[in-house]
DNA sequence: ACAGGCTCCTGCAGGC
DNA sequence: TGCCTGCAGGAGCCTG
């Protein structure tokens, strides 16, 4: 399931193998659940356009686009062609005179993968959609459980966009990172599982650094002392600078843009290790199950 | 406003 | 071997 390494690790393959990539055609599957924008409007809005950069939000990947400028029609012909410059037309009279700059936004939910692959490897089962670069290449979303989503933004929705969802763990500092759980009445795991709170948190990382912080999960998250906030915002970022470093943990089936696989799963201290040893002190991880998910801690490290 | 539960979806593991 | 059941979980939605 991609989390923060996972998405983040997966954007910067994405953005080495395809930035400055020109977009020759949109094609989508025939179940139309992963789109929060119609995949019609896709197919219209983005040939043409130009990928500038690649980069993670929270567990969103984001392709920074631009589309055509109007001086830029003359290219090879087809259906396609026609469909980019009407699109760049209606751009252009909402305002722009050097192209527009939209995001494409995708969210790969629990089982969803972004891969670069030649045309000529066969499509993989449950591919939704496939973006045709005119270096030949193509960009393949395939989500067997179809949790993922992907989202077209237009510029002038673009600001603001991310405002509703929570801060990025990386870079909050410390009194920013206690004051998020000030008043919460939840439990710890469950606010660490709030996008709203903390973006980019899922399952592992959330289980992975409590245990580094030596907070048991079930607390309340308004109860934890300063010293204890402060462990666990150190916690989360050597676990996820980490994860990062090792490329992901592939628990499941996750494999980045080129299709290799992380690392970080062996260096797992908890997560999916119930019943056996605690790394540290031996004691037998327990697993009980908070906010309708798998928790797992060491009942003598955490308290 | 906040907290917690339900739901979506499919592949896989485990039991019989 | 084959079938059935339960489990995995991000996030939107609903309810209290």
């Amino acid at each position: 399931m991609p989390e923060l390494p996972e998405v983040e690790t997966i954007a910067r393959g994405v953005d080495m193998l395809l930035r400055g990539g020109r977009i020759k055609q949109f094609r989508f599957g025939p179940k139309p659940e992963p789109f929060k924008t119609s995949p019609e409007e896709m197919a219209e809005v983005l040939p043409g356009a130009t990928i500038q950069c690649v980069h993670r939000s929270g567990k969103h990947i984001v392709f920074k686009l631009t589309t055509v400028p109007s001086a830029h029609s003359s290219r090879a012909g087809g259906p396609r062609n026609h469909d980019s410059r009407t699109n760049a037309h209606r751009l252009n009279r909402a305002g722009s005179r050097s192209g527009e700059w939209i995001e494409w936004i995708v969210h790969l939910g629990m089982t969803g993968r972004l891969l670069v692959s030649d045309p000529d490897v066969p499509l993989p089962p449950h591919t939704h959609c496939v973006l045709s670069l005119a270096s030949g290449r193509e960009l393949r979303f395939v989500d067997p459980r179809r949790f993922g989503r992907i989202q077209l933004l237009r510029s002038e929705k673009l600001d603001g966009h991310f405002i509703s969802t929570g801060r990025e763990p990386l870079q909050i500092g410390v009194k920013e990172f206690a004051a998020l759980f000030h008043g919460r009445q939840t439990s710890i795991k469950a606010a660490l599982l709030n996008q709203k709170i903390l973006a980019g948190v899922g399952n592992i990382y959330a289980d992975e650094s409590l245990f580094r912080a030596g907070i048991r999960p079930q607390r309340r998250a308004s109860r934890l002392t300063g010293v204890e906030l402060e462990r666990l915002r150190q916690g989360l970022r050597n676990v996820l600078r980490k994860a990062i470093s090792l490329g992901g943990s592939s628990v499941s089936d996750y494999v980045d843009a080129s299709g290799e696989k992380g690392l970080f799963q062996f260096e797992h201290m908890v997560y999916r290790r119930t019943g056996k040893p605690c790394r540290v002190c031996g004691t037998p991880i327990r697993r009980i199950r908070i906010a309708q998910r798998s928790t797992h801690f060491c009942p003598t490290c955490q308290r």
